[in-house]
RNA sequence: GCGCCCUUAGCUCAGUCGGAUAGAGCAACGGAUUUCUAAUCCGUAGGUCGUUGGUUCGAAUCCAACAGGGCGCGCCA
């Protein structure tokens, strides 16, 4: 594991410092020290503010705290300024040489420079996608994927042991439904007489899922059991004959559809969690068992909703679980009237499950139309699993797609949402993905098909590959030298401003991942790899126009090795961080 | 009616779990041509951070109320 954040060593020299002017203050004071580039960057490379959040318990003015801390950092050997400003920061400026000596660091991790050990190899589980299996996959579903890989992703490279979970539905009435039809197709690949219209009057609630998609299962099905499910005629059987395996085996086919659309988005799911197989297992009973036994469930009747009561509503005796002891606004019912469990209840069953697992942290990417299922979510997780393991849901909001300034409609003809698989071939996966990553996940995003492949610099997507393939453009006609062969060169040529800002942001992206981690956030990252490739835009212009600044110097070894250093990490950067998002890196744009 | 999320420059959005004079990009305007790909870069201009109070050394950030937008609201998943 290599950990290199110059921003977490300076911190811990400033705690370090702190403690030792002010031996009485218990260690727990400086919790809330920080140690962060300013904003302004004309205040220096780091700004602490350590001597405003103790000097309370210091009982010290904050100025005269920073002034004596600042005189004990600037006789560190990493930093060239420290001096006490404002309210009472401190204002750090860092040795060039301290900076540059990073470099080697970022060569000789490669890709892996980045990597931290926030997570301490703890166990998470992130379940995203888990679409239901009635379907191909389509864009609403897009969002989600991406956010929760990218989201595993990075976990994974803030150092958690993450298992990337995808949540079969295959237990609920939808799956029955989609049995129907697919028998419909069935049927209808035999050859019935009867109209959709009559076969649909056979079904209470009607004929769902009419799209296409299910035609091919209908044949398959008469392959694989010629008429033995149906009546002469091609008339519909009693359910009990076919009900069971039409629906696993349509079930199969969805997943398999569903499978292929997700490898064609690059997301690959450790595990895949049946709803059906967990019920069967008798994971509900266990979970109700379990709440049951802390005395969280009882039979109790709910108040009709405030202000709005629903035209049917009548009271009604339940099993409800006490969701309101753990911050809920209402108990929450377990168990329909024919007995069987809620889809809140199948749910507590597979969040049981996972506790069961040892996962020490619960991870799931939702859609915002769940947002009112969160709190319940959370109040069983803690129920279950004594407040001891945290449940985080990152709410994706919609995405509409738009073409030509148009919004793209839904298809009726197919009976679905455009189609992911006709998104990733329209503009390509690694658009896709970085497109769906340049938004906070909770904020409503637009798709624009034409923009995404837009080649010019309001795409990200193109602007960040174009860094990555101009960074491979001068390796390669400086005869690709390798990474262990620069992390050696020496690096005192590296002196002008665009230079050393290009060296400060690469220096900033373990912490990027750290935080970005922890807030669960990886849109971060996409915006971190937007300002990389801009500061390597600008050095890549400079040299434009003052052609000492040019990378590769023939008359200059020393500088040209020390500019492919430079080159060669930022290159690293990108792709340590293209590979979080899931997104190939470009050789070259052609 | 209740709950959750959102409101930042003309547009699309950042803002690192309370920090210093709130930042990018696009659009607008003015510049850079014999290159390691000008698919880029430089400069100018542009904001009462929805409104009003509160908390403190300090608020876009936390709290309360209000306005506007989205989502949800007992056996649908």
């Amino acid at each position: 594991m290599i950990t290199q954040d110059i921003f977490a060593a300076l911190r811990a020299s400033a705690v370090s410092a702190m403690a030792e002017l002010l031996p009485d203050l218990p260690p727990d004071a400086f919790a809330r020290v920080q140690m962060e580039p300013p904003r302004d960057p004309a205040h220096g490379d780091m700004a602490t503010n350590a001597a405003m959040v103790v000097a309370k318990a210091a009982r010290q003015p904050p100025p005269k705290l920073a002034a004596a801390l600042a005189e004990r950092l600037s006789a560190l050997p990493e930093v060239a300024e420290a001096a006490p400003a404002g309210p009472g920061f401190v204002n750090l400026r860092l040795r060039e040489g301290f900076l540059r000596a990073q470099l080697p660091v970022v060569l000789t991790a490669c890709e892996a420079y980045g990597d931290g050990s926030a997570g301490a190899d703890r166990r998470v589980d992130v379940e995203y996608v888990s679409a239901n299996p009635t379907g191909p996959m389509h864009v609403g579903h897009c969002r989600g994927a991406v956010v929760g890989d990218a989201l595993a992703n990075l976990l994974t490279k803030a150092g958690y042991a993450v298992t990337k979970e995808y949540y079969v539905n295959d237990a609920g009435a939808q799956v029955q439904a989609l049995a129907q039809a697919a028998y419909w197709r069935y049927l209808q690949a035999l050859g019935t007489t009867m109209t959709e219209a009559e076969y649909a009057a056979t079904i209470p609630g009607g004929l769902q899922y009419g799209g296409d998609y299910l035609v091919p299962v209908g044949e398959a099905l008469r392959e694989r059991h010629g008429d033995a499910l149906a009546v002469p005629g091609a008339r519909p059987a009693d359910p009990a004959l076919w009900h069971d395996p039409v629906r696993d085996f349509t079930v199969d086919a969805m997943m398999a559809s569903i499978r292929d659309d997700l490898a064609a988005l690059g997301v690959r799911h450790d595990v895949f969690v049946s709803e059906r197989a967990l019920i069967a297992e008798g994971e509900l009973e266990k979970a109700e068992a379990r709440l049951s036994a802390r005395g969280l469930i009882y039979r109790g009747v709910l108040e009709p909703p405030k202000g709005k009561t629903p035209e049917d509503w009548e009271p009604r005796e339940q099993t409800l679980f006490r969701a309101t002891q753990f911050g809920d606004e209402v108990d929450r019912p377990l168990r329909k009237s024919d007995g069987t469990g809620t889809y809140f209840a199948n749910d507590i069953a597979n969040h049981l499950h996972k506790l069961e697992r040892g996962f020490a942290g619960l991870v799931h990417v939702w859609g915002a139309d769940h947002g009112g299922y969160v709190k319940r979510m959370k109040a069983a997780v803690s129920a279950l699993s004594d407040g001891k393991v945290p449940l985080d849901v990152v709410l994706t909001q919609i995405v509409r797609v738009v073409k030509n300034g148009e919004p793209v409609r839904m298809s009726k003809r197919a009976g679905t949402y455009v189609a992911l698989r006709d998104l990733i071939d329209e503009v390509g996966r690694d658009a896709v993905r970085f497109t769906m990553l340049t938004r906070k996940a909770d904020a409503q995003m637009e798709f624009d098909l034409d923009k995404v492949v837009e080649q010019s610099r309001d795409n990200p997507v193109f602007y960040v590959q174009y860094a990555h393939a101009r960074c491979r453009s001068v390796l390669r006609a400086a005869g690709d030298p390798s990474a262990a062969e620069l992390a050696a060169v020496p690096l005192d040529a590296l002196a002008d401003p665009g230079e050393m800002a290009l060296i400060r942001r690469i220096a900033a992206w373990p912490r990027t991942v750290e935080a970005a981690a922890e807030a669960r956030e990886p849109h971060r990252i996409a915006f971190f790899l937007h300002d990389l490739a801009g500061d390597f835009h600008i050095l890549w212009n400079k040299g434009r126009e003052d052609a000492t600044l040019r990378f590769i110097q023939g008359d200059e070894p020393e500088a040209t090795r020390a500019r492919l250093a430079l080159v060669a990490a930022t290159a690293a950067v990108i792709r340590s961080g293209l590979a979080v998002m899931g997104v190939a890196p470009a050789e070259e744009m052609r």
